[in-house]
DNA sequence: TAGATTGTTAATCGATTAACAATC
DNA sequence: TAGATTGTTAATCGATTAACAATC
C-alpha cells in the first residue's frame, strides 16, 4: 500500500482513469465481480502493465493471485477522481451548447451537482432548462455568496470568455470547464480543462486525410 | 524540405497542429505577418524547439535568420490538416447536443460542410436546424446513395452508438466523430475521434480534488 | 557582413513494456 | 500446495529539450 499522498502521479495516468472507470462501470452492470489486469487490458487495447503501473501509483488495489475486485476499484477510482465531493456546477453561457450540456445525462450521474445556468441573452434569460430557470449574469455575483460554486462550465461565445473567467475566478471558482475556441490564462491555484471542439474535429480531419494519401500512394 | 509522403508523424504531434492553427490565426487577424519559433513559444507556453520540431515534420515551413511567414504556415497547416477538402459531414442523432452541435460556427468556418442530420425521434424529425432538416434515420442509406458523407457526427445515446455506427461503416463513411460515452469498434480504415464529455469533466474534477488535497497537507 | 533564427543532431527526460520475485 | 496474478524493478522505447552548424 503507497501513501495517500499521491503528489506526483503524471497527468497522462491520470487521463486514463476515466476510462478505467468507464470500462469497470460497464463490467460492474454485466455483474462481473473481479477482473485480472490481463483480461482488462485485452478488452480496453491497452497493455496489462500499463493497468498495473497505472493502479499502483494510488494504491495496491489488487490481489496476487486473484485480480481486481471490481466494485472495490470502481470506488477507488471515483474517489481519486473526487466524484463522491457533489462539486457544485454552474454553467455560464445558456446558447446551444450551454442547453445541451444542462441536459446531458451524464453529469449528474457522476456526481456533479447542477446549480444555476446563467446568460446575459434577454431571448433565453427566464427559460427554464433541466428544471433550473436562466439567470442574467448579474446574478452571478449574488448566486456565488449564496450558494457559492466549485466549477463552472464556459459555454459562451471567445470574445467573452476572458472577462467572464475573471470574473468567475475573482468570484473564488475553483475550476473551469472551458468549451469556447481560446485558451485562457487563470491563476495556477484554478484548474482548467478546454474541450477544444474544433481541435478535435480536426485532428478526425487529419485522420481521413492521411487514409486518402495513404491509398493514393 | 522534407518528403511530402509525412507517413509517421506521431500522433502526439498531429495533435498540437489544431492548437498551432489557432494561435496563427489568431495573429494573422492582428495583422502580424511573421513570427519566429521562438516569440510563438512563449505566446503558447511550449518551447521553441518542440514547435520546431513539429514543424520539421511536414517540412521546412520557416526561414533561417527570419522565422516563419505567418499566412504561409497558417496555409500549410490547414492542408495538412486537410481543411481545404470540404468534407461532406452529417449529424446522426440530433438531440440537445446533435442541434447544438449543429449550429457550431466553428465548423464551417473550418471547412467542414454539414450536410444533414437525422433522428429517429418523432419529435425532432422534420424541425428545421441551421437550414437543415431533421431527417428520419430511415433515409440514411438513400441519403449516402445520392450525396455520399465522409464525416458523421455520432451524437446519439451509448445504446445505440454500435449499431448506427456499424451502419455508417457499410454505407462508406470515412471518419466517426464519436460523442457517446462509450468507445466503438470500427475496421482499421475508419477513422474515429472521441470526444468523451464525461471523462474530461472528471479529469477536471481530479485536479480540483488534488488541490483540496494539497491545501490540506 | 553581422545578427538572427532555422533545421537537425545529440542528450535528456519521461512513459511504456517486459520480466519476475512476492504472495494470495 | 500449485497456479495465478499482482506489485515493482529494470529495460526499452519514444518524446522533449538543448545545442549548434547551416544559412538567410
Amino acid at each position: 500500500m503507497k501513501s495517500e499522498n499521491s503528489k506526483n502521479v503524471p497527468m497522462v495516468v491520470i487521463r486514463r482513469l476515466p476510462r478505467y472507470y468507464r470500462y469497470l462501470g460497464e463490467l460492474l452492470k454485466q455483474g462481473v465481480t473481479r477482473i485480472s489486469s490481463k483480461s482488462l487490458s485485452e478488452k480496453m487495447g491497452v497493455t496489462a502493465s500499463q493497468i498495473r503501473q497505472d493502479l499502483n501509483c494510488f494504491g495496491g488495489f489488487g490481489q496476487q493471485g486473484y485480480g481486481y475486485k471490481i466494485e472495490n476499484l470502481y470506488y477507488e477510482i471515483g474517489e481519486i477522481l473526487g466524484l463522491s465531493r457533489g462539486y457544485k456546477t454552474v454553467i455560464v453561457g445558456a446558447g446551444n451548447l450551454g442547453r445541451a450540456l444542462a441536459n446531458h445525462a451524464g453529469f449528474e450521474k457522476r456526481g456533479f451537482r447542477l446549480m444555476a445556468l446563467f446568460d446575459n441573452d434577454e431571448a433565453v434569460i427566464g427559460k427554464k432548462i433541466h428544471g433550473l430557470t436562466i439567470q442574467p449574469m448579474d446574478h452571478l455575483e449574488e448566486f456565488f455568496e449564496k450558494e457559492g460554486a466549485d466549477i463552472a462550465i464556459l459555454a459562451v461565445p471567445k470574445s467573452s470568455v476572458k472577462e467572464v473567467a475573471d470574473r468567475l475566478v475573482a468570484l473564488g471558482i475553483k475550476g473551469l470547464w472551458n468549451f469556447s475556441y481560446t485558451d485562457i490564462d487563470v491563476p495556477e491555484h484554478v484548474a482548467v480543462e478546454n474541450v477544444h471542439l474544433t481541435d478535435s474535429l480536426m485532428t478526425l480531419a487529419y485522420k481521413l486525410t492521411k487514409e486518402e494519401m495513404g491509398s493514393k500512394e
